[in-house]
DNA sequence: CGAGATTTGTACGTATGTATA
DNA sequence: TTATACATACGTACAAATCTC
């Protein structure tokens, strides 16, 4: 972590000064060749560091005036997720949160299949449907979490709403990160994980839009129940979910949801 | 728009080859120092433009390789929805474009809802009602537009789950492009919005989630519904032919018909 | 209100490291 | 191994917006 660039390191304390109150929202920060005397590089550099703040929203520069510190919780962007759950202050209400994050899953996983179920054709779903029986065997934690996200997001591909699939883009970054945090703790692949996805894949294909959206609800019920009682496990009593699976209801028409975007700063 | 930099031009002509299928996904761009020739630019500037497509999800650069053009469709990012729009392929499948269009705002304004009568107090509810009420008068159809837009942003604020607020964030500002290409059409606000916003507004100060949820789903049935009419008046039949009369439809299947766009970029 | 100082925006250049072909 | 090409970092110069006195 030591040897990531010197863009990498201006940020980092840039943003760790931020968060942690030394810039509160409001301030401007010293001129940008006054930072990169201070921290010992040019001022391409600061620049280079600043728009990347700039992007995740936690800072703001116009000429004339300055760089000043944006009230970063109400304007930042998802690519803030990581940084702010390393933060004391988030732990604090880490039930609410995981129950929210987890209901945010269940409404991505729940347009993506809607989505390849209204609109993909049988060539495509075959396709995505290979690639999960393709990789099986993995059984470490993250890598698992990791190819089921995939498995949603190229269901939402397959249905070719290109929009659609940018949003799921966008949200499915900062997921992956929670996955990562997550999965170890939750574990492997259930043993019945390739059965439920392969009946999933079925009523797709079928087109059976509900029972294919009511088979998932399910299963998302099952696994987040056994998220939550291994994180009560590991945590002692910290962690109980707020999650009502109150998705469904909806007497007619309608049912789940898609979301954000963000954006990021680094080629390659 | 003539004049609007060097970092601008250069990424509007990369993006035009590109989507115009002059470089297609998987041919390698030539070199930096050839394209600054070509382009009549230094090096530098060309890498600011192939560092924005590369968040764009346009191209990716490798060390020693070059800078490669990706399946922008699959792994491109929202941003790029003002520039797919303004595309012919896009406005073929106007229809079921628009209607997912519109059901990802009707999700989205549904949990910003959930998110307030669930989380926020009542001081937040009555701050983010006064914003409402303070700027009434406007008008203007995009003006109307964009505070409708913030309205139900400030509601997951007002909800202080973060997490949830900065998906909020990265999901606005597409739709914001959006509402300013449709609110010219749509017009102005109807002349019960107050009164339903009000309505709106009680039933979230009085955390009653269902009567909350349910006002809103109706209000923007009929929204909706005003919009789609609106859009077929202005299109007539000079949009595709493969659109059918019924724009709405609840049961299943959607459709309308959007238009073109154009967008710009800058930091401050 | 105006003039000058401050600060960022933009463009280009150079040098060196490093991955790829 | 060598040549190519991008990544990274620093620097310069000037333009443009803002702030301050």
């Amino acid at each position: 972590m030591t040897h990531a660039g010197e863009v990498v390191r201006v940020r980092r304390t840039l943003l760790e000064r931020i968060v942690g109150g030394d810039f509160p929202p409001g301030v401007r920060l010293p001129a940008e060749t006054d930072l990169a005397g201070e921290l010992g590089c040019g001022r391409s550099t600061v620049r280079e560091a600043l728009g990347q703040l700039a992007t995740l929203g936690v800072v703001a520069s116009r000429r004339g005036s300055g760089a000043h510190v944006l009230d970063w919780r109400r304007e930042g962007s998802p690519a803030l997720l990581p940084y702010y759950l390393s933060l004391p202050s988030a732990l604090a209400d880490a039930p609410r949160l995981l129950g929210e994050l987890l209901r945010m899953r269940r409404l991505l996983a729940s347009e993506a299949v809607r989505l390849a179920t209204r609109y993909a054709d049988d060539a495509a779903i075959a396709s995505v449907r290979r690639a999960l029986e393709g990789s099986d065997g993995a059984v470490d934690p993250v890598a698992h979490a990791m190819r089921e996200l995939e498995i949603f997001r190229q269901l939402v591909v397959s249905s070719g709403i290109w929009p659609a699939v940018w949003f799921a883009n966008a949200f499915w970054a900062p997921m992956r990160e929670l996955h990562g945090l997550l999965a170890p703790l939750a574990g492997g692949p259930p043993g019945d994980y390739e059965t439920a996805m392969s009946r999933l894949f079925d009523h797709v294909a079928a087109r059976d839009e509900a029972r294919a959206l009511a088979h998932l609800d399910r299963w998302l019920d099952k696994v987040d129940r056994e998220l939550e009682t291994r994180l009560v496990h590991a945590f002692g009593s910290a962690t109980p979910p707020a999650t009502p699976s109150k998705l469904r209801i909806k007497p007619r028409r309608k049912s789940a949801a898609p979301k954000a975007a963000s954006s990021k700063r680094s080629r390659s």
